[in-house]
DNA sequence: TACGGAAACAATCGAACGTTCTTTTTCTGT
DNA sequence: ACAGAAAAAGAACGTTCGATTGTTTCCGTA
């Protein structure tokens, strides 16, 4: 055998990029054989290596693609809001639902960081340190205009992001909870967290809000 | 070559449980290689079989100990404390510093369950769930009490672990804060986060606190 | 319908892996 | 001083790994 009936390149690529997302998650980048990836999509092994240059560049491409996915949909989910609280709000909204349905992309992106290479690893730090700079700016600014009470928004920007992000150790679509009732939940304790508790009714509001987002 | 001049036993197990956490750490569970924990301990890879059955039984031994000690000094963290309140506080003091000074050994426990065999993830899981009821309960007992307002424990549970875990992502101890500054700002967003705000001056008196522990 | 490029196979490479076994050297207790 | 135990060396095992190469088959197109 040797090109067989009905391939075609662009989907044996994408079937290539999904089982690798899928496998890398189970049992890690290097626990991956590329025998095992190829089973997978019905390949002989050696046959990847015309859909990427090497196993390296199969994980870096997946997390890449993942960061500047990830970047580009919180720009969108920010896109218009001023308010800090607002802003604060749709960060930790966007962040959860994000990562409540892409826990492999996540997990890969967070875990696999290791495995890249020198120069790849710095790309993908640059890139993380940029997200997260969205929610120290964030704080920032309310700290700023007195509706936050940060001591130290770098630290509470990778409190907060640890926290968020943790949901995706544990999150089951057909869980106790729906994606709405855990996005409350986590807002209510985020905003509880640094809100001023002075600052005119903010925390009173994300209380309230939450308690009615929950009903 | 054989037995080398002054070699011990003791301590040359001791070398490799070491240097095993180390390189686990840095590489990862499957990335490590037998040959490089030997040469790390100055031995040959056939020789470390005196002292482990094989590669899995040693990152199994390395979490198993791990999750006793830190079950044992989570306890004693908390022994005497009856206040919800006061028993949050001791685990968030506690959980941060241990896992400030222990980076290593936690992320192995975290990141490498995937790795163990089932019988041993089983083990693995069930500890943690025990370490996760100790949190569960003191959110409870604070919420029955009217202290806190937690609305749904094991979320809550969840959500101030992996914030407060986290920061063996990032912390140095040569790093800008010191670990008391650190453990203030934490507890000040935990104890915000779920502190009844008409429950006394808990959170007023939560943020006074962090703020003297920082001056 | 013939042809050039795309897609995949099949065989193979050297290196590295975890593990086992035998041998050699050092240490220790009497 | 000596025997046995302890500690480690070192060679070898069968596997599997990522990667390369040459060949074969299929497809789109002119």
């Amino acid at each position: 055998m040797a090109r067989t009936v009905g391939s075609n390149g662009v989907r044996t690529a994408q079937a290539i990029r999904q089982a690798g997302v899928k496998l890398i998650y189970q049992h890690g980048y290097e626990a991956m054989s590329l025998r095992q990836l190829a089973a997978e999509v019905g390949l002989q092994s050696g046959s990847l290596y015309k859909y990427f240059e090497n196993k390296q560049s199969l994980l870096f491409d997946i997390v890449r693609d993942h960061m500047d996915d990830l970047m580009a949909k919180a720009d969108e989910a920010l896109a218009g809001l001023t308010d800090p609280m607002d802003r604060l709000k749709a960060y930790v909204g966007f962040h959860l639902r994000y990562h409540m349905t892409r826990k492999a992309h996540v997990f890969i992106a967070n875990m696999e960081i290791r495995s890249l290479e020198d120069e790849h690893r710095g790309e993908v730090v640059a890139m993380r340190r940029r997200y997260e700079g969205l929610l120290d700016t964030i704080l920032r600014d309310g700290a700023a205009q007195g509706a936050f009470k940060v001591v130290d928004p770098r630290v509470s920007t990778y409190a907060i992001i640890s926290m968020l992000t943790g949901i995706c150790m544990w999150y089951r679509p057909e869980g106790r909870l729906s994606q709405d009732e855990l996005v409350a939940i986590y807002t209510d304790l985020v905003t509880a967290g640094v809100a001023e508790p002075e600052a005119g009714l903010a925390e009173g509001q994300a209380r309230a809000e939450a308690q009615r987002a929950r009903a």
